[in-house]
DNA sequence: AAGAGTCTCAACCGCCATTGT
DNA sequence: CACAATGGCGGTTGAGACTCT
């Protein structure tokens, strides 16, 4: 027998997420940062799994995130990355910033696999198909040639596996999210829209400088706006988390009692 | 206008790896 | 060292949006 499903308990809401289960996460997860996420949902009011939590800021929630489709440069990047690294989007997605490897992979699914079986190209082993499966535009042969020239310096340089590659450095240096259009991406998503806004961040519950915290263990002294936190790469966050991101940062809730109730319910097995 | 077919992507599931006891 | 708990990953699903007829 495998493990027991994770979300099977009484009371877990499985399903699209809330606007109002949104601003609890982030609230929560702002104010108190990553600690364990079996603990999280408890502790922000949320009737979720730690594992829905957790998928949803990291997929969704996470301030740093581009939003909209790849643009042409980060495409290539993934087709590229891909023929390197498989199918494994979490290590595509750390190449790129602000994409997630759900994002990734969904894109790949939808989009790339598709394009490269149209100009001939195996998506799977990235090697041309046996048979041309459609008419490939000029443009087409030229990304063609330049993807066989990418798997061609795979082979020589990295075999059949690698970790690190010269593309660590190669993704693109925009620091403004781009649509489709290549136009700058507001947060158009209207919760995200207000939780830029001055309006979320000056909110009673939402004002963690009022509640009397001190924001120096993120990094960010307390002087600072509390959006300039807000906008601090998501990378920085993980970094710390062992040291700043811990239990620890529930010293203004009564974490063991708080904790102990979690364990107590018996929510096992919710990662 | 409406029904059918297709596409997109957020979310879930189950497994594996890592960490803690 | 063994086991359990937790985090993370990749594959898959399904609801809603969109397009076509």
């Amino acid at each position: 027998m495998g493990r027991q499903p994770c979300c099977d308990k009484l009371g877990v809401k499985k399903g699209p997420w809330t606007a109002d289960e949104d601003k609890k996460l982030i609230n929560f997860l702002l104010v108190h940062g990553q600690c364990c996420w079996r603990a999280v949902p408890k502790l922000a009011g949320l009737r979720r799994c730690g594992k829905s939590c957790r998928l949803r800021w990291t997929n969704y929630l996470r301030p740093d995130l581009k939003r909209g489709l790849l643009n042409e440069d980060e495409e290539q990047l993934v087709i590229d990355l891909h023929a390197r690294l498989g199918n494994r989007w979490s290590k595509i997605a750390a190449r790129l910033p602000g994409r997630t490897d759900n994002e990734i992979k969904n894109h790949w699914n939808t989009h790339v696999k598709k394009k490269l079986i149209k100009m001939g190209i195996d998506p799977i082993t990235h090697e041309p198909l046996p048979k041309q499966v459609g008419t490939s535009s000029q443009q087409d042969n030229h990304v063609l040639n330049n993807h066989q020239e990418i798997i061609t310096e795979n082979r020589m340089q990295y075999g059949s596996s690698s970790t690190t590659t010269d593309t660590e450095n190669s993704s693109t240096n925009e620091s403004q999210p781009l649509d489709v259009n290549n136009n700058p991406i507001g947060h158009d998503d209207p919760l995200m829209s207000y939780i830029l806004s001055g309006t979320f961040l000056e909110e009673s519950s939402w004002n963690f400088l009022a509640a009397g915290d001190n924001y120096s263990d993120f990094g960010v002294s307390s002087s600072e706006d509390s959006s300039t936190w807000f906008n601090m790469d998501y990378k920085d966050l993980g970094d710390q988390d062992d040291q700043d991101f811990g239990l620890a940062r529930f010293s203004d809730i009564d974490i063991s009692t708080t904790l102990n109730d979690v364990v107590i319910e018996g929510d096992k097995d919710c990662t």
